[in-house]
DNA sequence: TTGATTTTTGGAGTCACTATGACTTTAATG
DNA sequence: CATTAAAGTCATAGTGACTCCAAAAATCAA
């Protein structure tokens, strides 16, 4: 399983294409860069960015870590409620992402302004529910198209996915593994439907 | 009332686009039809195609009950809870709905299939969240922005989604208002993220 | 009818993206 | 070390969605 100087140089580039683009979208806005100014500035031609990006989109899209993320998460241990892990992995991530945060921050302010990237995000949503959705049948038991099923994997990415867009949205101030939490809670108390207000104080727990 | 003549030929034209339009889509796949090809079927120039619909996409996503269904929502007595507002809606629709299902789940086939249209509906989704997040808002005497409540909404949305999608799966075989039902049963339930199985009628742990 | 206001339209242009084929670099082998 | 096949890069020439603009045509108000 040697990972071939090949593969390795083409990480790079793809990781260079990326900071490239993310500069200067961050300077001159997303939809205000073109791919042929990427290009350039990337030293590489316009083919050679789409050998590396399918689409524009995809650009801002990738994460170098999203494999770290989901190879922790389906190595959790089998027994473990899925509620659990979702913490567990959100703390996990909190920790290494602490190294480059400015990136991964000003990446989410994009997938929050530009509607295109909005809508992919979305759908890469899919993704992430689908591999919840695969945990959640095996441990459970129940087939992986029960109607159920499904709709608890939707809810719980749906309460992680506001969990991450509160994270981007203050920028990073509140800890992404707290934000998680408090989101599960959300979901584990039924999402209080029937129990209206108390509005205001909150007992926090875990810091 | 008082809605102009103007207003209601330019809605008659808009309706006559996309079921043109759709006509097409279904006959040679989204993709496959260019809007030189709907402007000519449709028997008006590429630019009042677009004076109508600002973007391919939403020939597919413009739905002319929409308004109808969030005013059913809107008015929904104030001390209801939210859960029962959603269950009568969707019930009220399934019945809205009989008159061109059909129409209805060929476009949500779409939605289903065209990954241009899926990320767009997702983001479309957004506007239903707020909407769900403003009643909830003013029902519970929480802020807008609060973040709990935020997650509730956006959970109870995803379950929707999850039913509605489910519905055109199913191709409308089991009723919107049903599925729509046990969606949210299973959001009231916490997900069932601790208690795991009970995959068919068997042993019954606790919920 | 006249004049104002919309609505429709054609045309020129931009940009993301595809397809293709040639050219260059790299890795692997005898 | 030379050869070769694969992989990577690139220029070119599209296509199609979408924008901008200004002129014609239809509609309406007085």
């Amino acid at each position: 399983m040697a990972v071939g100087l090949r593969e390795r140089k083409k990480q790079k580039t793809r990781e260079s294409i990326q900071r490239t683009a993310l500069r200067l979208f961050e300077k001159q806005g997303y939809e205000e860069t073109t791919i042929e100014q990427i290009a350039a500035a990337a030293e590489i031609s316009e083919s050679t960015f789409f050998n590396y990006f399918p689409t524009k989109e995809d650009v801002v899209l990738y994460d170098a870590y999203d494999p770290v993320a989901i190879r922790m998460f389906l190595e959790r241990p089998k027994d473990e409620p899925l509620e659990v892990s979702l913490r567990e992995v959100l703390k996990n991530l909190t920790v290494l992402f602490e190294s480059d945060e400015r990136m991964i921050l000003a990446r989410g302010r994009f997938f929050f302004e530009v509607p295109a990237l909005r809508a992919r995000l979305w759908d890469e949503l899919e993704r992430a529910q689908e591999l919840i959705l695969e945990l959640l049948a095996k441990r459970t038991g129940r087939r992986a198209d029960d109607f159920e099923l499904r709709v608890a994997a939707r809810v719980v990415t749906a309460a992680i996915l506001e969990a991450s867009k509160e994270w981007m949205r203050s920028n990073g101030r509140s800890s992404l593994a707290e934000l998680g939490n408090r989101a599960l809670d959300v979901v584990e108390s039924g999402a209080r439907l029937r129990s209206p207000a108390r509005a205001k104080p909150r007992a926090r727990r875990r810091a």
